[in-house]
DNA sequence: CGGGTTTGACCGGCGC
DNA sequence: GCGCCGGTCAAACCCG
């Protein structure tokens, strides 16, 4: 970026340089420009020397002293001007219609290496791709290993399709129906469908999948039917239900997916972070040793949806907002909540994949060891007795992204600043997606290469989760009270930050939980 | 009037 | 058993 900067430099030197040679017919302009564009693509280094040069040269002779310029330029020039006569002897009429040629040469030069930088881009874009399916493989591949022995064969595939589930929606800029944080799908198996939930055809069968997998289980069998049960299993307002709960988590080591929790961190003033989906309130407590009151939201995109969250400021730094999810849709998802969905997924996908052995509030495991800013602990806190992981979004542009402490949650700094060629990323820039602030944060050259390259090594479900992580932010206005607007702007990946004492719930809600 | 939020009450888990 | 605490409910209230 910064290469392609100084180039632009050059391409403005460049054009000072033919605006003192000013008086040069059009096409013989646009032939050096081309020229002059060949030359820039490939020996842009010697080509800022000799512009060095050249404007080391101006300051003394303004004529120009084109033999310093490269050769082909210059050349060109001279050859074209080569009645130096002719170009000095311009009336000031001519002038300006040089100056006019000059900058449409400049522009063409632009937009030349505009092309070639996205082209570079689209290339770059398609590598990372290839090599993060490459590596979400090969970490499935060691997943399903170290697993094999202690792990239910049920969670490996459970993961295993969770993650390549999360990947696909990353793959494809489709938007994903289901959000599985908590029961990643398990099997192709769509024998049995969901009544709850008509509206959707396909996704939905994933809860349903997993509902026979935790059936299918070692253990007691968990009565659930479909998507409302579940509802009422985990959720529901029944108290009967709440015995079933508990009883799944007697046995959470062999069902541990349905308790996974995605704690998103992320600096914002506003009161909550959209992610596209619709939430209700329904309830908030002033949780103890937190002077910011902990609200709860659960979803009201779909009849019985389990989905819930909890939005929390943090107690030390108030500007960054906790949202903690629980559970997966059991409806499709709109565009727009995608993102959050599908980080949320790959994070508790993750984070189950790797913690679910740990019951005992101690640091489960150190799923990816090699990273050094992820440090994937999944504690067990009194006051979260589920597995929790965290997606620390609140990476400044100024912070180090790999010096910060671990924190007691699987968290993984999310040094979303450093990703602006992923902002690019045409699965996750839609067409109408509004300027943001976050566009003008990734200016980090050097620490973008190493944090893609960490993230790359690191982990898909973490790129997805981080890919994911950006979207949302750059999509987010500094108000967006209009739910509308936040899902029909087709940022498939970027839910917004909403405006205080605004819901996200604008459009109609019928389906109001019960 | 429908849908949302607010807020006090209630419930269950957990530790002492 | 009791109290604390997190989570949820539901009536009251607000708003467009």
């Amino acid at each position: 970026m910064e290469k392609q900067h100084r180039r632009e430099l050059t391409f403005l030197h460049s054009g000072d340089f033919l605006r003192e040679n000013s008086g040069v017919p059009d096409r013989t302009l646009d032939d050096s420009s081309d020229h002059d564009i060949k030359e820039m693509d490939f020996f842009s280094t010697q080509y800022q020397s000799n512009d060095h040069q050249q404007s080391e040269t101006n300051d003394n002779n303004n004529n120009g002293s084109s033999s310093l310029v490269g050769s082909c330029v210059n050349i060109g020039l001279n050859l074209l001007s080569s009645s130096p006569g002719v170009s000095r002897a311009t009336t000031n009429e001519e002038k300006p219609n040089a100056e006019e040629n000059t900058l449409k040469i400049e522009l063409e030069k632009l937009n030349e290496e505009n092309r070639r930088l996205r082209s570079m881009l689209d290339q770059i874009t398609r590598n990372y791709n290839e090599l993060q399916g490459q590596l979400f493989m090969a970490l499935q591949k060691q997943a399903n290993r170290n697993q094999g022995d202690q792990a239910d064969q049920n969670l490996v595939f459970k993961h295993k399709d969770a993650t390549i589930m999360s990947v696909q929606q990353f793959m494809d800029s489709r938007p994903s129906a289901v959000l599985d944080v908590n029961e990643p799908s398990g099997s192709n198996d769509k024998t049995r469908e969901l009544s709850a939930s008509p509206e959707n055809t396909t996704e939905v069968v994933s809860k349903e999948r997993d509902h026979r997998m935790i059936q299918s289980s070692p253990g007691k069998n968990v009565s659930i039917d479909d998507g409302s049960d579940q509802t009422s299993q985990s959720w529901g307002s029944f108290k009967s239900p709440k015995l079933d709960q508990s009883k799944n988590e007697d046995q959470a080591s062999e069902v541990p997916f349905r308790k996974a929790r995605v704690s998103v961190r992320a600096r914002s003033e506003a009161p909550l972070i959209s992610d596209g989906c619709q939430w209700r309130k329904y309830g908030q407590k002033m949780a103890k040793g937190n002077p910011c009151p902990r609200a709860y939201y659960r979803c009201t995109m779909a009849v019985g949806c389990p989905v819930r969250k909890q939005v929390q400021r943090c107690a030390d730094d108030k500007s960054i907002l906790i949202t903690t999810y629980e559970g997966n849709h059991n409806h499709p998802l709109p565009p727009a909540a995608t993102a959050m969905a599908s980080t949320t997924s790959a994070a508790a996908a993750m984070l189950l994949s790797g913690s679910t052995k740990s019951k005992d509030g101690q640091p489960a495991s150190s799923y990816f060891p090699s990273l050094p800013y992820a440090s994937s602990m999944a504690t067990l806190s009194a006051s979260a007795p589920f597995p929790t992981i965290t997606l620390d979004l609140t990476q400044g542009p100024n912070a180090v992204p790999f010096l910060r402490p671990p924190p007691s949650t699987a968290s993984f700094p999310l040094p979303l600043h450093g990703y602006p060629h992923l902002l690019g990323n045409p699965m996750f820039a839609p067409p109408k997606l509004p300027p943001s602030p976050a566009m003008q944060l990734g200016q980090r050259p050097a620490t973008m290469v190493e944090t893609v390259t960490a993230a790359i090594a690191s982990d898909p479900n973490f790129t997805a989760a981080l890919v994911a992580a950006i979207s949302t932010i750059m999509g987010a206005p500094p108000r967006n009270n209009d739910e509308n607007n936040n899902s029909s702007n087709g940022v498939a990946a970027a839910p917004a930050i909403t405006a205080p004492g605004s819901p996200q719930v604008q459009q109609s809600c019928s389906n109001k939980p019960g």
